[in-house]
DNA sequence: GTCTATACTAAGATAGAC
DNA sequence: GTCTATCTTAGTATAGAC
């Protein structure tokens, strides 16, 4: 008989996931989320092949939630309305766990075919709404320029670029009026 | 007489620039710039605080490199066209140099007095053609919008994320002409 | 699957001589 | 300002016993 697990792969996935949120991905040891769930930092490879594997899980999470946030507010009629207010949850996801957020775009984690579907699933609502409002064929592109917009406009502030004054949140509504508007008429 | 340098400021700053162009920040060390200029790394030390002075001082580099960019290339008749222009400059910077682009919104570096000038400076082009277009009073918001979607897209591209296929340059325009339009009419 | 022990590598940074 | 020498800390990862 095997020694029992002490752990599961989800409590040590959630404790990378608490240690990136408190202090950035280039913070997370393999020491250190042994020690947040009670165990010796090599017993964790008997689980997670490496340190980016589970940064890649992480990451994997943190896509399906926002995938799951969208979604849920893209429940409304109107695909103008469903819209902006998936970009003003999307903003308000990355700016409550901002660590996190930069885990999404880290170029360090990596492709692999489950963070590819991952990606697209968090994208589908986006992209599904779109589809209604301007089309089939022009729902590719406009949903990169909105999503360019939204995740520029939420990165650029998450890391402090916008220091000139004047109000950021308006220029985030003004950004978002004008792209939706340009989009559907 | 003191000892004479073996190797400017300026040389080392290119150094480490050169490293972090290859390999990206996070793989830039004391070591290696020292190496680069043939020198032992303590030495580094006496010129510059620690590695994240590096760091700092290339990222003004770049920096004030991307605003001589875009101020060359404002240089033409008609704030549109102008604007068009520096949008497809800086995307153009940033794919030529993707490392030392991720430098410039790295959180790790930190903002300083120098930084902060460095990083306004490089926006003043932009911001000065949008006041022609828009007037002084939605210059800042618009310029926000601007550079978030220049920003987030070529973020987005650099990070490998738009992948289902479809020009993306062609997305780029789209979102380049939807935006300056709604600016300007 | 967990542990101890350990190898290995790397890097940041300082002390003090020249 | 450069050097040698060294400290210190940290982290990844593997081997092998239980």
């Amino acid at each position: 008989m095997p020694a029992p697990a002490k752990v599961s792969d989800e409590e040590i996935v959630a404790a990378a996931r608490r240690l990136i949120e408190r202090d950035g991905p280039a913070a997370l040891s393999m020491l250190a989320v042994a020690d947040e769930v009670g165990v010796r930092a090599p017993s964790l490879y008997k689980r997670f092949a490496d340190r980016a594997a589970l940064l890649s899980a992480v990451q994997q999470e943190v896509f399906a939630e926002l995938g799951h946030k969208l979604e849920v507010t893209a429940a409304r009629p109107g695909p103008q309305q469903a819209l902006a207010a998936m970009a003003v949850a999307y903003r308000a996801f990355a700016r409550a766990r901002p660590h996190l957020y930069t885990l999404m775009f880290a170029p360090e984690v990596g492709h692999d075919a489950a963070g590819d579907a991952a990606r697209r699933q968090a994208a589908q609502p986006i992209v599904s709404r779109l589809t209604d409002l301007v089309g089939r064929e022009r729902a590719l592109p406009t949903a990169r320029v909105l999503t360019a917009f939204v995740h520029g406009f939420v990165s650029m502030e998450l890391q402090g670029a916008f220091r000139l004054g004047g109000d950021v949140d308006d220029a985030f509504d003004l950004g978002l009026r004008l792209l939706l508007s340009s989009f559907g008429g």
